[in-house]
RNA sequence: GUGGCCAUAGUGUAAUGGUUAACACAGGAGUUUGUGGUACUCCUAAUGAGGGUUCAAUUCCCUCUGGCCACC
């Protein structure tokens, strides 16, 4: 049993226990894309910040440094320093947003590299294989995101073709690391599809928890659809995953996305938001979680307004950013075009979603 | 003092004897959801003053004002 919950508690605070330690739920994982937090923030910058874990991409770090060059490094925790556990995100996503040019086949996906345009090829085996490589300390499987909108026939024809992607990835997961003692190896999560169907959305998770994963993901949400939408998808599909597993919504989001989908039974988050949004200059600040949504604020730190405003970014953070420097710092930075600026604005953004979520942890009736 | 050049949004530059005078930055309002980029969208804002030529002047001519350069 990988994952705890305590019983007495609001929303689903519990355990999910990696082989690199355990994480207290609902968390939220910042994004190091390709094994750095974007933004000028190293490995202890980010582990000041408590963030537990964190996720990486196996499409970027198959292109750079390579799955070779990656085995010989010893995985990217050594590669980077940082000794939290790592999720890494299958590629599947990236395949959907940034690749013009790709083939799905039942093999696998062969697309033109972002960097160069030189023909790739993912099956499930490599997508594995590099994040072993990685070595992930959550591995997902490849799946198909499907493009919102989507017609049902194509929907149900993607999620099967996930659903016998999961099958083989967890097949080859298990013959890569049966060699490995239980606590030594990596969780693998399998990732429900099926678009804004319901009935296939319960045709995946069925078919998945058949499958028996360590946790189950929900992918192809937040792609363009409205937040009800959102949250009736996820209200349709949770009651067909189990209740001792944890569950994670792939690429959400806004704290609002987030508070109701952990009220809805979601324990595992993570999102571009904080990081991307720091850098074009969208500060959060002033969080207020109520009964039954949350308030903040968003900065636009370039204004006017902040050119002599010497108070922190959010009056309540104890982030390094706010200990010592003043929004017209920021405002200053940001408008010289300083990298310092994309750094103590990260640090802040992540510093308010870790809190948001340590503060759902905590959370009491 | 004489001659020449210049004067267009807040700033720096375009353009034109004839529909809504363009662009960049600055200013304002937004966007960003399993990260190709200090990204993207929308908005506000101008022909120095006066006179003349002309059907029509920001454009051509004159005067003034202000600035720059050269010469004495």
């Amino acid at each position: 049993m990988s994952f705890k919950l305590d019983q007495k508690s609001i929303f689903r605070q519990g355990v999910l226990l990696t082989r690199r330690g355990h994480i207290r739920t609902p968390f939220f994982m910042p994004i190091a894309t390709k094994g750095a937090i974007k933004g000028a923030v190293s490995s202890q910058d980010l582990e000041a910040l408590d963030p537990q874990i964190a996720l990486a991409n196996t499409y970027h770090l198959l292109l750079q440094p390579g799955l070779e060059a990656m085995k010989k490094l010893g995985g990217l925790h050594k590669l980077m320093n940082f000794s939290l556990p790592i999720l890494t995100d299958s590629g599947g996503y990236q395949v959907f947003s940034l690749s013009k040019i790709r083939k799905i086949t039942e093999k696998g996906v062969t697309f033109s590299s972002h960097i160069d345009g030189q023909e790739i090829f993912l099956s499930p085996e490599k997508s594995i294989e590099m994040q072993l490589a990685i070595g992930s300390d959550i591995i997902m499987v490849l799946d198909e995101c499907t493009p919102y909108p989507c017609s049902y026939k194509y929907a149900k024809e993607s999620l099967e073709l996930t659903t016998r992607w999961a099958k083989r990835c967890k097949e080859y997961f298990a013959k890569k690391t049966k060699h490995l003692p239980k606590k030594k190896r990596p969780l693998l999560f399998g990732i429900v599809q099926g678009s804004v169907y319901k009935d296939l959305r319960e045709q995946s998770a069925t078919e998945l928890v058949d499958l028996d994963f360590d946790g189950y993901a929900i992918g192809g949400l937040a792609v363009g659809e409205p937040q009800a939408k959102m949250l009736e998808i996820l209200e349709a599909t949770i009651p067909f995953l189990p209740k001792d597993k944890p569950r994670y919504l792939m690429g959400v989001g806004k704290p609002e996305d987030i508070f109701a989908a952990v009220k809805r039974g979601v324990d595992m988050f993570d999102c571009v938001i904080p990081t991307r949004n720091a850098r074009h200059g969208s500060i959060f600040a002033n969080l207020q979680i109520l009964m039954t949504k949350v308030k903040y604020d968003t900065l636009l730190i370039k204004k006017d307004k902040f050119k002599t405003d010497q108070k922190p970014l959010d009056p309540k953070c104890t982030c390094l950013t706010c200990q010592h420097y003043s929004r017209a710092y920021l405002r200053h930075l940001y408008r010289v075009n300083e990298m310092l600026y994309a750094r103590l604005a990260t640090v802040h953004n992540l510093s308010f979603y870790l809190e948001f979520l340590k503060q759902l942890r905590e959370e009491k009736e």
